[in-house]
DNA sequence: AACATCGCTGGAAGCGCTTCCAGTTTACCT
DNA sequence: AGGTAAACTGGAAGCGCTTCCAGCGATGTT
C-alpha cells in the first residue's frame, strides 16, 4: 500500500522553464516581490498551478537565514511534570497563535543533560528562529545557554535570579492578594498559607500575595508552610499546621494540588469546609472542579500565556520591541470557601 | 541587557583554512567518513575545538536532503481534546525515545482546516523526515495527505476504516477483556457496558472485548450505552442504563472519564460502589486513582505507546522495515470492583 | 528630439554544507 | 627496484532557493 511516489517535487528552475521565464522571475512573483509584470506573473503562477510546485523549506532557509520554526523548551528535573495540564494548556495556546502566521512549534524536553545539551546545539546550529521557555527552576543553565546563542527569546514566567527583557507572566503576587482579601472578606482571621516552592519565584509571589493582603488588612499572617505544588506536599503541609496551628479557620493554598491535598487532610481530621475551615487554590486548570468539595481558587489562563509568547516572540523575530506582559488573574468562587 | 553577540559562527570553509586542509577534507573528519589521515583529523578537530564551530544544521540539511526532524500530528476537532494527559504521556515517551537519536520534534496540533493545510505544506516542502499521527478519527484527511507525501509514517493507534502499513496501538480488545473477565470472576452476570465512540477503532475494539468475554463465559451481553469517553458522556449513559436495566450489577466503562461519570451517577442514585454495583474503566491516566472509590482500570502505557511510534519512525526512516506492535495492557485493581 | 526616469528582466553570486571524482601520495609485494 | 593497490587529498559540482546588479526598453519631461 502507500505507493511512495518517488516522483520528485519540482523545483523552481523548472517551474521558471516552464513559465519561459528567469528563476529570479519565478522567485519575484511566489515572494510576491516588486518589478514583476503582469504577464510574467501570470505565467509562473500558471506553470506552479500545473506542476504543483512548492518551495523546498531547506532551501529558502538556507538563503534567508530563516529557519520558520520555534522552539518551545520546557525544563524540568523531571520528566513525568511534563504531565502537568498546565503545558498542555500552553501548547494549546502557542499553536493557536503560531496557526495566524507560518512558522512551526519545535517542543524540546529539555530535562537531562543530554536534552539539554541537543537543546544547545539546536540554538548555536541556527535550528530555529526563536525560542520560549518555561518552567525554569533557580538558576537554570538554559538561561545562559540560550542568552549565549544570541537568539530571539522569551520567557513563561519569570526565573528567579533575573528579570529577562522579554517574558509573560501571570499576575501571581495579585491573585494571591485577591484570594487572601476574600477569605479575609469572610471574616476569617485565623489564615494560614501552604506555598509552592520557595526557590521559584511563583511560589514567593503567591506567598508575597499573601502577606501583603493579612498586613493591608491589620491581620498577622497566621502561619505558612512550604509545600511544593504537589497534592502530597499540600497533604504533608496541611497536617504540620494543623498540628501546629489547630484553630485556623482558613488556608489559602498556592495551587490547587496543594489544595486537594489540605482538602483531603483536613476532611480526614474532621473539619468541615467550607463551615469550619475555608480553602482558596490557585491554577483553575481543572483539579479545582473535581475536588470535593470544589475549590474556590484563583483562575490563570495558561492558554492566554501560551498565545502571548508566542505574540511576542514573533514580534521580536520580526524585529521589533514588544514589551512584556502580565496577564490579569482572577477569582473563582465555587464550594471551598 | 543580553548583549546579542552578533559574532558569526564559523563556518566549514574557515574551519578548513585554519586547519590547513581543504573544506571536504574538514567535512569528512565532521562525519567521520573513511580516508582522512591522522594528521588531517588532528588539525581540523584542533580548528572546531578553537573556534567552537558546529555545522549548520540548514545547509546541511539542504546538501542531505534530511531536515532531522520529525513531526508528530495530533488530529481532533476541538483543540481543547488535546488537554487530556493522554497525549503528554504520549509526548514524554516520544520524547525519551527521540533523546537517543539526533532528531529533533515538531509539534502539529492539526485541528483546524488551517493547522491541516499548514502540515500538508510542511510535509510537502520537505519540511520534516517523517511523521507520527495521532487521534484519528473515522477517515480523516490526514491519511491521504500523508499518503501522498510519500513520507515515513506511522500511526499511533488505529484508524478506523484502513489498517495502516506501520502502527502501535495499544492491546484494547485484550484489555476490555480482561476487565470484562474480572467482573464475570466476581460472580456479576448482569454487566453492562458504556463504549466509547463507535465511530472509532478505539471505542470498538474495547467494546468488542466486553462482547467476547460475555459470550465466551456464556453470558449475555446485558446491555450497552455509547458515550464518548467524556465524564459528562459517561453519566449520561449510565442514567439511561440505570433506567432501562436497574437491576444491572457490574459495569465495564471503555474509559476512566467515563466511568468516574458513571461513578456519580451510581451514587446518587443511591447504588454502592463496589459492593452493590462493580465498575471498571480504562487507561489508568491519572483519574483512576483520583475517583472516590478510585477505579479498578486497566492499565495502558501511553509512555510507551510513544516510544514505540518513535522507534518505529527512526528505523523507518533509515530504510528498514520494522513491524507494527500491540503493547500489552493489564488489570490495575483498586476498589471500585 | 534628446534626456532622465522608471519598471522589468535574467545572469550570477551567494547561503553552508556533502560528495563524487580524478589525481597524488604512500605502502606493500615480488 | 619496479609495479600495483590502497589511502588520502582538494577541486568542483551540486542541494534549491534569494537577492544584488547591470542592462533593457518603455514611459515621462523639457
Amino acid at each position: 500500500m502507500a505507493a511512495q511516489r518517488p516522483r520528485r517535487q519540482p523545483t523552481l528552475d523548472e517551474v521558471a522553464e516552464r513559465a519561459g521565464v528567469s528563476r529570479s522571475a519565478a522567485s519575484r512573483v511566489i515572494n510576491k516581490a516588486p518589478h514583476v509584470s503582469r504577464a510574467t506573473r501570470d505565467a509562473v503562477e500558471r506553470a506552479i498551478k500545473e506542476m504543483g510546485y512548492l518551495p523546498n523549506r531547506t532551501a529558502r532557509a538556507l538563503a534567508t537565514q530563516q529557519t520558520g520554526i520555534v522552539a518551545l523548551a520546557v525544563s524540568h528535573d523531571d520528566p513525568e511534570l511534563f504531565a502537568d495540564p498546565f503545558f498542555a494548556q500552553v501548547i494549546v495556546g502557542v499553536s493557536a497563535a503560531l496557526e495566524e502566521t507560518d512558522l512551526h512549534l519545535l517542543l524540546c524536553l529539555a530535562s537531562s543533560g543530554r536534552g539539554r545539551s541537543r537543546l544547545t546545539n539546536l540554538l548555536h546550529t541556527r535550528g530555529v528562529d526563536g525560542i520560549m521557555l518555561m518552567a525554569l527552576h533557580g538558576d537554570d543553565p538554559l538561561t545562559h545557554i540560550v542568552r549565549r546563542a544570541g537568539l530571539p527569546a522569551v520567557y513563561g514566567g519569570r526565573p528567579l535570579n533575573f528579570e529577562p527583557q522579554w517574558y509573560v507572566d501571570s499576575d501571581n503576587l495579585g491573585g494571591a492578594r485577591l484570594a487572601t482579601e476574600y477569605l479575609i472578606g469572610l471574616g476569617r482571621t485565623r489564615i494560614v498559607t501552604i506555598t509552592g516552592p520557595m526557590s521559584s519565584d511563583v511560589g514567593r509571589a503567591r506567598h508575597r500575595g499573601y502577606r501583603e493582603a493579612m498586613i493591608m488588612a491589620g491581620l498577622i499572617p497566621y502561619a505558612t508552610a512550604e509545600g511544593d505544588f504537589t497534592e502530597a506536599g499540600g497533604a504533608a503541609a496541611m497536617k504540620s499546621l494543623l498540628d501546629s496551628h489547630p484553630d485556623l479557620d482558613a488556608v489559602f493554598a498556592a495551587s490547587d494540588n496543594t489544595a486537594a491535598g489540605a482538602l483531603r487532610v483536613l476532611i480526614d481530621a474532621g473539619r468541615s469546609v467550607p463551615a469550619n475551615v475555608a480553602v482558596v487554590g490557585f491554577d483553575d486548570l481543572g483539579t479545582a472542579e473535581r475536588t470535593d468539595p470544589p475549590l474556590t481558587t484563583v483562575h490563570q489562563s495558561v492558554q492566554a500565556l501560551g498565545r502571548e509568547m508566542t505574540r511576542m516572540l514573533v514580534e521580536l523575530i520580526a524585529g521589533h520591541e514588544p514589551s512584556s506582559v502580565i496577564l490579569p488573574t482572577k477569582l473563582v468562587l465555587r464550594d471551598s470557601a
